[in-house]
DNA sequence: CTGTTAGCGCTTTCAA
DNA sequence: TTGAAAGCGCTAACAG
């Protein structure tokens, strides 16, 4: 069964393929009605899809954007992902998705096979890794935007949290209720700059508090290595009193390092993490989180990269667009 | 700066396009030596890329497949989706991704733009509502695979979880643990089958073992409903031991209800839910659960989507692929 | 108001 | 071993 084509159309409401082609694009000012439903008509009985891949192979645009994030089993990603979602479907854009593992290579690859696909543009988290190919991008004037980090020597505009004031609103508050001695976790699967800009945060709040820094109190860890650490950062003298985690995994681990080796919160440790926690309000207790609108962020990235792809010159191109946190308390500090 | 072509290749290799595309298809058989390595300078020399458009709207495959799930915040979609991506990216397939929100129009669109794009194939939670089109795929022989859920008078296959045994696994620990009044909780959102099979479950067990089965501890509601249904629940006398949370949302409503009431886990009532849960392990009490594998229902899936693709007709072509579950013991009954 | 024509970039006979 | 030519399904001048 050969699938219907504008021609076939065009033959059943007796008119030209072009004429059909107008209908189909909706330019009907100059159309008779007779004619415009004839070709209703024929749709109609044909059951007549237009095929998308032969339209964009004229118009040299797709309706679609790649989006690469590191691992889409991640939080943060998720709630990206769907807000980018959302935004496209409105504007009628599809989204292809890719996972590169924040392996430079499968970025790379991911990054080409969607050029080849024809994409209008790209949303990426990036490994960093690649600079030479987003600049390539950059100057080939096509259209992507990063988000959760910055890439030194890369003019491709940033959507992301403000890092600094999310890791200052946390130390801030652990302050405020009393606690000197406060450590940081982060993670290493986070990219080095919101690592970087969360432990500058950190430092800087600290230091404006005239709490000195003791770098025992700082640790960057891959995940699999957490425990461990922080078996090393509460046997520390003096004692520990608080922890900053870094994001939601970091949180994660030292809740369980908490169960394992009875460590009451906030009591014996008081804790606070960057990420919002699907169990945290009723965890026990329940955690206070510095959260960050992982769906906005999404949204503007996709709003930035429709606007860039319809080359309506976004509002002014910021190269970074920095998104507020906001403070959760509850009862782990 | 126009875009180079397979002409520009040619031109500058010296030979004619079709040759260059068999160089590109890796028919190199009858080729010299000499043509192949003057192709590949001239690709190199120009950073040329093949334009998967024009290949596809030509060879009539696009080497994309639509994934169209309710919503990718939920655990399972997003582990599904991960799956799909992986196994997809290994056959260098790209994959679009959808959020239907169980609504069928919003399913029926998304269908509809997939085909219009071409897509070769599509994975699909279905809401249920769009008997019509999902027939006629098949019977357009259009690749398609359910997940999750069966639709009554549709020849699609579903890969989907045991979910009678999941109920019963989880029942009959609770039973062997010495509870018998056992309620359970499932919801709305869940899909009709899924949600009876897993009633269907709880029933079968708790009659196997010789407990009468009491109506007013069999709830389905959604999900802002829950915590009302529950207090209903735990007020009908003789007061119920143990909930069976039909999936993780439902587990998590419990939870908060507990905390908000304070109720004991599982002195006061014992909880086992259907679904792993991220914090299951280091909640207290830790949660047992059965758990599901969403990771090899998503892979399953696409390994079925890709054979119906490329025509391999499946080991057998079964209509339902029955997943098992896994119980987790831990402490919460 | 509608039809003719010429491609978009690639693949694929078929012939040379 | 390579090239010429036709065509995938659609759009876009430009005529008429």
């Amino acid at each position: 069964m050969k699938k219907t084509t504008i021609a076939d159309v065009a033959q059943h409401a007796k008119v030209s393929k072009s004429t059909v082609s107008q209908y189909l694009n909706k330019r009907y000012e100059y159309m008779a009605e007779d004619t415009k439903k004839r070709i209703e008509d024929a749709i109609e009985a044909l059951d007549y899809r237009p095929n998308a891949v032969a339209r964009s192979l004229k118009q040299k645009t797709t309706m679609t954007i790649g989006v690469i994030v590191a691992n889409i089993l991640h939080n943060f990603s998720t709630q990206v992902m769907r807000a980018i979602e959302d935004f496209c479907h409105e504007a009628e854009f599809h989204v292809i998705i890719c996972n590169a593992d924040d392996n430079a290579e499968k970025e790379k690859q991911y990054i080409e096979m969607l050029q080849a696909k024809q994409v209008d543009g790209i949303i990426l988290i990036p490994t960093g890794d690649n600079v030479e190919l987003y600049n390539e991008m950059h100057e080939a004037n096509f259209p992507v935007v990063f988000i959760d980090r910055i890439v030194e020597g890369v003019a491709i505009p940033s959507v992301m949290l403000d890092n600094e004031s999310a890791a200052d609103l946390a130390v801030q508050h652990l302050i405020d209720k009393g606690y000197e001695r406060i450590g940081i976790i982060t993670n290493e699967i986070r990219s080095v700059t919101t690592r970087m800009e969360r432990i500058y945060g950190y430092k800087k709040t600290l230091q404006r508090n005239g709490i000195e820094i003791n770098d025992q109190y700082i640790k960057s860890l891959e995940v699999s290595k957490i425990q461990a650490g922080l078996e090393e950062m509460l046997s520390v003298k003096p004692q520990i009193q608080a922890i900053l985690a870094g994001n939601d995994l970091t949180m994660m681990e030292i809740l369980k390092y908490a169960k394992k080796n009875p460590i009451r919160i906030p009591e014996d440790l008081a804790v606070i993490g960057i990420d919002e926690l699907s169990f945290g309000s009723f965890f026990e207790p329940a955690i206070t989180v510095v959260a960050q609108p992982a769906f906005d962020i999404g949204k503007k990235a996709a709003e930035l990269l429709l606007s860039k792809i319809q080359n309506k010159e976004p509002e002014q191109e910021l190269d970074v667009y920095r998104f507020k946190p906001e403070l959760i308390v509850r009862n782990s500090c």
